[in-house]
DNA sequence: GAGTGGTCTAGACCACGCA
DNA sequence: GCGTGGTCTAGACCACTCA
């Protein structure tokens, strides 16, 4: 009588508590609330940490709830719904979500997107670093990829390599007015570096976003956006997103 | 001299081990082609069985590789990019990459959709699910979800229920010819029945694509697709997809 | 029935945030 | 320094595929 079925099929120990304690998400506890440790919740459903922490993984995948080392588990809020349409020149005023230059320089990129570009595996290029925070929470890094023959302006040595440059890159591509965008969308874990700046783990689930800038047929720059998975839902096209579809 | 560093600040030995292993999917070893075991794997590493698995998870989770149960590991191909920019209603001759209706019905739909579309919680709305593949595999499963107002010319009893409605469901939308879309992308993962269709174990991370259709500013249907998201890339905009980023 | 990946256990220790 | 989640171990059994 204590659980729905006899289980003909027994499904997973982790899968039905992943559901069970989804449910009591709803029902009985509040954004922002912290659950009971994992020692006492494993113990609670009589289950071994490493199983209820597989049901945690699946619920914190789906953006449900939110772990963190030395404080505890939350009840995560809605993910946010994040513009990804225009996101490649917003407007410098930025309001709360908004773009911030981390870093420029030249570099040989990394071999995916020096094949998009069309250049020498070991061309550098220009490369400009920049994140993203929504409702005071980071919520992406991107690194924006551009040939240096692509940007004539800037064919002078890189006298400043902060946040200044990194504007500097940005305003003549700008300038280049792409006629046409093309992305695309799939699922990847942080590196290393992405996950700081993110303020996750390494190896996070996170979406990368491949925009490939086009002039006339030609790829002009290439940007590889890197959005945190547990909190953010990509928005695209024109009309203003609403609601929030379950996971 | 095993390593490559004394590692002042270890990192996991899963992390380093996802590192060594993607690494040597690169240079040795070829698409298709099958891994040793898992047991071998962890013996030869000198990890535990499940510290293996934890590299082997995230790389999976990369698409750079494919488990499957009473078989084995093997390499995957790069991820194919799958366009949705009009997925919404492709021209119904169907290319490799197209849709198959599976099911159709009249049923109250999950509580985010109905929010989208403005009905009541428990208010049936016609709705349609099918099956997208490309390449000859299964890449999508999606469920459509219309008001009944909406569809006047079905709004006779439900004869038939099989493909063939759904093809007038389909049909009828097509007709409304909405001039708008507007797309949402995150993170979930894939319920059973979902699993089933797309060949994957329950949970398995997908992509979640939600697509309004609006006409005159209003939502006149609500479209949920689950994409896999090991072995899919999504691609937006007009332009023709080309090249693999990197994950 | 042999071999594979998937689930589960009961422990241990570590890294981090915070008081 | 205490409590949290993160990593890791060594084992067991189960579910599935395929010869």
């Amino acid at each position: 009588m204590g659980t729905t079925q006899l289980e003909t099929v027994p499904e997973p120990k982790y899968w039905h508590l992943k559901t069970v304690l989804g449910d009591a998400l709803d029902s009985e506890f509040a954004v922002g609330e912290i659950l009971p440790n994992e020692r006492e919740l494993a113990a609670r459903f009589g289950v071994a940490r490493a199983t209820l922490r597989q049901a945690l993984e699946q619920l914190e995948l789906e953006g449900r709830l939110q772990r963190r080392r030395g404080v505890g588990t939350t009840v995560a809020p809605p993910r946010m719904g994040v513009a990804v349409a225009d996101a490649g020149h917003t407007r410098p005023g930025g309001t709360e979500g908004d773009w911030q230059p981390v870093d420029t320089g030249l570099a040989a990129p990394p071999a995916a997107v020096a094949l998009l570009l069309g250049t020498a595996p070991d061309e550098a290029v220009h490369t400009v670093r920049r994140t993203r925070s929504s409702h005071g929470q980071p919520v992406a890094a991107e690194s924006l990829y551009v040939p240096v023959p692509r940007l004539p302006a800037l064919a002078l040595p890189a006298t400043a390599s902060g946040p200044a440059r990194a504007r500097a890159v940005l305003r003549e591509l700008q300038e280049l007015r792409p006629a046409d965008r093309d992305r695309a969308v799939e699922l990847g874990s942080a590196r290393a570096d992405e996950a700081r700046q993110l303020e996750r783990l390494p190896g996070s689930p996170v979406l990368l976003v491949t925009t490939r800038y086009v002039v006339d047929g030609a790829t002009v720059a290439v940007a590889v956006a890197t959005y945190r998975a547990d909190t953010c839902r990509l928005t695209f096209g024109d009309a203003d997103p609403v609601g929030l579809p379950a996971a």
